[in-house]
DNA sequence: GGCTGCACCTGGACG
DNA sequence: TCGTCCAGGTGCAGC
């Protein structure tokens, strides 16, 4: 598996890039079950650009994100975790008139608090650590080393401590509310009116409305 | 009607141009009733280059199109026959922004395979043959006195007999799915869910849905 | 009004 | 040759 030990490389290489509050899910996690490189993309002009899109490839879209839904009015919200624990959302879609599969709301705030530019690398993961998460991260050109380093925690206040997944959902739904209308609505910390999925051992909420609301579990996804 | 004399002359001075299988519509038809030039336009370095659309000018838009739907968010198709008996179908739609009228999908087919370039004319007719069609075709820069001479029925195998509306129709259809998905589906030949519109007395379908389906005749639209 | 998001479109590359 | 994929575009609505 030679992309997973590139991985491992560029990820071990620089221990302290990661945030104090997640050593702990390296404490004797040594072996290839702790994470897993899924894809690596490196980045277009247009991923950069203001299409406000990420293409992603195909194969690794069927391959490793949901169908279930994709292809629906509003596509499916993708929740990903970043080394420094930041939650990041994004509308997973598919259009069927380019046939390719697309990140789009939310994406161009990733490109721009990362400083993303054509030819960096964006990858996920999933990692094991009690269930698996989902996890983005990023690599700049020439910097073969080294992924996620553009941003440190100095730069994501929000979920310092936020470990549970079901306290991430609650925090992410506040600030994305707040990111995108730069109002907070009474009801922001309690939402409802989406479906779970289970994807890498991870619950994942989404939804085919806009405004998105917390959830009881009604679709299992596994992979 | 000075138009109309321009269009019966450089029309009928070249009758071999047009192909064998509508011959017959013109037999017995000499008078002005048979057809009739809406607009031409001369074509600019825009309407042939990478832009995809054409401008139609709009007192042309208003006088001889149709308004209802076309400002709407997906226009609404035309359905056009050149003279080889192929038909054409062009999204039309008003552009706030611009304020202009544009024919956009579709258009950079008709441009490559009439191979036109800026300085040669597209003109717009109806022909009244049993009920009425619509037409469309071109003529090169030099060369007035013919009109849709780039393509002949050697180029069209499809709709060689096709002269019933609603066979055209059903043809189209088929060719439409093709082109967007490059997959035959089961249902291509049976489009519904669309609105009927009848223009210059030719029965014309059109939808807000991508994949369309064939259909009942629900509205009812007379010039 | 600017930016984002969205749905749609097309040409080029390539198998 | 032809279908598939995707990079690079569009207009426009909403925020």
């Amino acid at each position: 598996m030679a992309q997973h030990h590139r991985l491992q490389a560029w990820d071990w290489e620089s221990p302290m890039s990661f945030q104090y509050q997640y050593q702990h899910l390296y404490q004797g996690e040594q072996g290839e079950a702790c994470k897993e490189l899924m894809f690596e993309k490196p980045l277009t002009p247009s991923d950069v650009g203001k299409l406000n899109r990420l293409v992603i490839p195909k194969q690794h879209a069927e391959r490793y994100f949901p169908l279930d839904g994709v292809s629906g009015e509003k596509g499916l919200l993708l929740s990903l975790e970043d080394d420094s624990g930041k939650i990041w959302q994004f509308r997973y879609s598919y259009w069927t008139s380019s046939q390719s599969y697309v990140l789009t709301k939310g994406w161009s705030r990733f490109v721009k608090e990362k400083r993303l530019d054509a030819g960096d690398v964006v990858l996920f993961e999933r990692r094991r650590v009690g269930g698996d998460r989902l996890y983005i991260g990023c690599r700049h050109r020439g910097d073969p080393a080294a992924a996620n380093t553009a941003a440190g925690p100095w730069n994501t206040p929000y979920y310092a401590s936020s470990v549970s997944v079901q306290h991430q959902y609650s925090s992410l739904h506040a600030e994305e509310q707040r990111d995108e209308t730069g109002v907070h609505k009474s009801e922001t910390v309690a939402p409802s009116n989406s479906k779970r999925l289970r994807l890498f051992g991870v619950n994942l909420d989404y939804w085919p409305e806009p405004e998105p609301e917390p959830v009881q579990a009604s679709t299992s996804w596994l992979i």
